[in-house]
This record gives C-alpha cells, sequence and structure tokens, in this order.
DNA sequence: AATCAATATCGTAATATTGCAATATTACAA
DNA sequence: TTGTAATATTGCAATATTACGATATTGATT
C-alpha cells in the first residue's frame, strides 16, 4: 500500500484534502506567505528567501501549481509567480463550509 | 532526506504546515466532517462510516490525536472522540491571519 | 476465570515525499 | 555562437505515509 484510497471519498473530501496536502508543509507555507506579501515575484527570490536548495525550491513550486493555488508566467529568462486567487478563494469557502457544518454550541458529549 | 526541515521556518509556518498536513487526507477530512455533524461519537462509528479497516482508521485518529484537533476519552471498552475546538479555532485563525495578509486588490504583475 | 467486543499496536509491504547534486533547458548578452 | 544566468528536470538516497492482517490490550459479560 502506501498510495491514498480517494476513490470511496467525496470529491469534496479528496479536493479539501488535496489542497490542505498542499499547504502541509512549511517550504511551501512560506511560499505562500512571501507571495501573498508580494503579489508577484520571480522564482529566484523565492529560492533566496527560502532556507533550501533551489530544486527543492523548484520542486514544491511545482507541487503549488500542480494543485493550481500559484501560477507561473515566463518572463524572459525568468519566471515570476503569483497565486491564483480564484482557486485560493475556492480552498477558502470549502474549508469554510466545512467549519461550518459544526454545531454553534459546542457541548461535547464525551 | 525525506526528512521535513522545519528548523528554518517560522512557529507559525510549522503549525499551519502541521494542521494543514493533518487535514491533508480524504480519510481525515471525512473523520473530522463526521465529528462536526454528530458532535461526538463512538470510535466503531468512525470505522462503519469510512471505507477503511479498522487498524487504518485508528492510525488515522492517531494522527488527528497527535495534532491536538480531537481528543479520544475512553468510555467503558470503547473510546468517545469529539473535536477539540480549541485547536480547531486555534487553527482557523491561523490560517485566517495568513489569508488577510494578502493585499484586497488583487492585481498579479505577472 | 473464560469469553467477547472494542480499540490500539505491531510488523510489514507498497508507495510517496523530501532534499540535493548534477545536468538539461531556455533566454538573453557579449 | 559562446557564454552566462535562471529554472526545470533527473536520479538517487533517506525517510515518511498509507494500508492492512495479526496480535495485544482492556473492560464488560457470563
Amino acid at each position: 500500500m502506501g498510495a491514498t484510497k480517494t476513490t470511496h471519498f467525496s470529491d469534496r473530501q479528496n479536493k479539501l484534502a488535496t489542497l490542505a496536502k498542499a499547504l502541509g508543509h512549511p517550504a511551501r507555507v512560506a511560499i505562500l506567505e512571501y507571495l501573498l506579501k508580494k503579489n508577484a515575484c520571480v522564482c529566484g527570490d523565492i529560492v533566496k528567501e527560502l532556507p533550501l536548495a533551489q530544486a527543492t525550491v523548484s520542486q514544491h513550486l511545482k507541487e503549488l501549481k500542480s494543485v493550481g493555488i500559484i501560477k507561473g508566467e515566463i518572463e524572459g529568462n525568468s519566471v515570476c509567480y503569483c497565486i491564483d486567487y480564484a482557486v485560493l478563494g475556492d480552498f477558502i469557502s470549502i474549508f469554510t463550509d466545512f467549519i461550518k457544518e459544526k454545531k454553534i454550541i459546542v457541548n461535547c458529549e464525551c
């Protein structure tokens, strides 16, 4: 085994899990944090910002890109990354929905 | 390698990553969803609810417990799980803060 | 005490993730 | 066109995760 069983879960559950997983590494949190602050920036700046090798950062960027939460645009020699706010917004609303199902009056029976 | 480098990231980044990671599996999303709906329930019910073997569910519960987002209380020979709303609330506020740093006027320069 | 039911833990196989050096690729500059 | 700077990709080693059968543990029941 080792592979996640996704087929038996709902699309919504899988989607939330996939996006949460993308946030599930401090380097990727740091990348997003930086992009949220700068709004957009060149890959090289991200590499300089992080305590990881260029190859590793590139891999994390790829992962964030594959989930759709960021996008990169080639600018001559370099690549400018920015957050895809549509996807991030989607994530936030799924997460918000998820949380909203909770009963307001918190009264754990156990 | 294979181990995440946490030392060079901030506590806040690591915390957010850790909690996001806990949500990064559809089974754990499903467990939390169920607990949010039921407010509290016995382990056996969760096992019945999920398309996974008892041992696997137990492992996922352990992971959620280790992050603190749920807690289990022994009730005779069964265990009643519920969400720790303090921790979940903490998570939500960290996430909200994280998001709030974004510039409202979204205008990607790339 | 013996058994049963519920849950946790162990052991292990399959797969995924993390990290990096080395190398490839690409666009620009000289 | 040769070189250089910026990114991406490849290949690989170390470690983590996922999944589950088997077994242990614990409380309840007989």
